[in-house]
DNA sequence: TATGATTTTCAGAAATGATTGAAAGAAAAA
DNA sequence: TTTTTCTTTCAATCATTTCTGAAAATCATA
């Protein structure tokens, strides 16, 4: 039986236009950490601005219903796309979020959780370990190399708080000002030295 | 012959807290769109804070000379790691960049040039084939593709103008900004909307 | 409960990415 | 120039990740 699609005699350029995008999408994977097949499933529901199901993004991509099905468990996890049911339509849909800064922030809410906060663990178990030289011989080297830890732990705490900022509820003031910031280049934050 | 191996008989936590080091970062090694082995090789420079010789690379990685070749010249690509030589030693030596925020302001212009920039002039095309699908039949839903294009657009705008700032000589400005806004929770930004 | 539509799983296949090692290249010293 | 030391390159190999497809599981409905 022949697949729900939408619309079905898309603009040609209009369709061409996505495959694009799909493709620069699926390109910016490894930048996501993310897979190439789940950007580009991530960008076809983004770009049509349409809830998908299976078939459609099996047929559309070209890939099999393993990965298909797989993809999207992954971009539910990620909570930027979400299921959608059709009454009266056994099928599962999909849609992606379409506002582009939720998308980011929950992006960097993730990848914070994944990467980050392990690392952070991580590094303080290192400078706990290298504290405890201290007391031995060549504490000279040992205090350098906790200072140096130190200064990487300081600069994955900041990043820490400022994303927890960004992804809350109040980060649409972060990105308010994101955006006055880089429309209008003179305001705030040393823009004279900038200037010389 | 021996390789030279500053300060020989290293404490033992030390190394061990080394080990660990560049183990948890090369597994970040995604994270920075680098390989597992360029990553420990900069850990490895950057815990050491010393400069160190392709051999001593080798061998306290345990990898070929032509992966630690490959690794230190992507390194030095990268902006994050220099050359050094030492007068009547015909070896290089490198050294990884101390300064975190340095740091982390080099990966930043070396990913904007390199991923999100060509992102852009993609997306700038895409989008100019989608306006042009505008004209035919199916008018709405090309215009409303187009916004959607122009919504993506707006977001990476405002990263690179954001990205310019932080990594331009007064990238230190927003450094010092993000490292108020982490430790004063309430200064600006929308911080009461948190607080509820 | 039995039926049929739909989704998930996972072992093996395919594709991609990383690493080695030996040979060629480069550059200083003899 | 020749020798010696060190660095780079790259085809072949190895390792990891991703994808497929068919079987098993799930789940609504009759």
């Amino acid at each position: 039986m022949d697949t729900n699609v939408p619309n079905s005699p898309m603009n040609e350029n209009l369709r061409e236009a996505q495959d694009r995008f799909v493709a620069v999408w699926g390109q910016m994977a490894g930048a996501w950490g993310i897979s190439r097949t789940m950007a580009e499933v991530h960008a076809l529901l983004y770009i049509s601005g349409q809830a998908l199901c299976t078939d459609d993004i099996m047929e559309r991509l070209q890939i099999s219903r393993g990965n298909a099905s797989m993809s999207l468990r992954a971009l539910l996890d990620w909570n930027i796309v979400s299921r959608v049911t059709k009454r009266g339509d056994r099928k599962e849909y999909f849609e992606a979020e379409q506002d582009v800064w939720a998308l980011f922030r929950a992006i960097v809410r993730e990848r914070m959780n994944r990467e980050v906060d392990p690392l952070l663990a991580s590094l303080y178990e290192i400078r706990d370990m290298t504290a405890k030289a201290e007391k031995g011989k060549g504490e000279d080297a040992s205090a350098q190399q906790r200072e140096r830890i130190d200064n990487m732990v300081a600069f994955f705490e900041t990043l820490e708080k400022l994303s927890q900022r960004f992804v809350s509820p109040s980060g649409k003031g972060l990105q308010l000002a994101a955006t006055m910031l880089s429309k209008f280049p003179d305001l705030g934050f040393g823009a004279k030295e900038e200037a010389r």
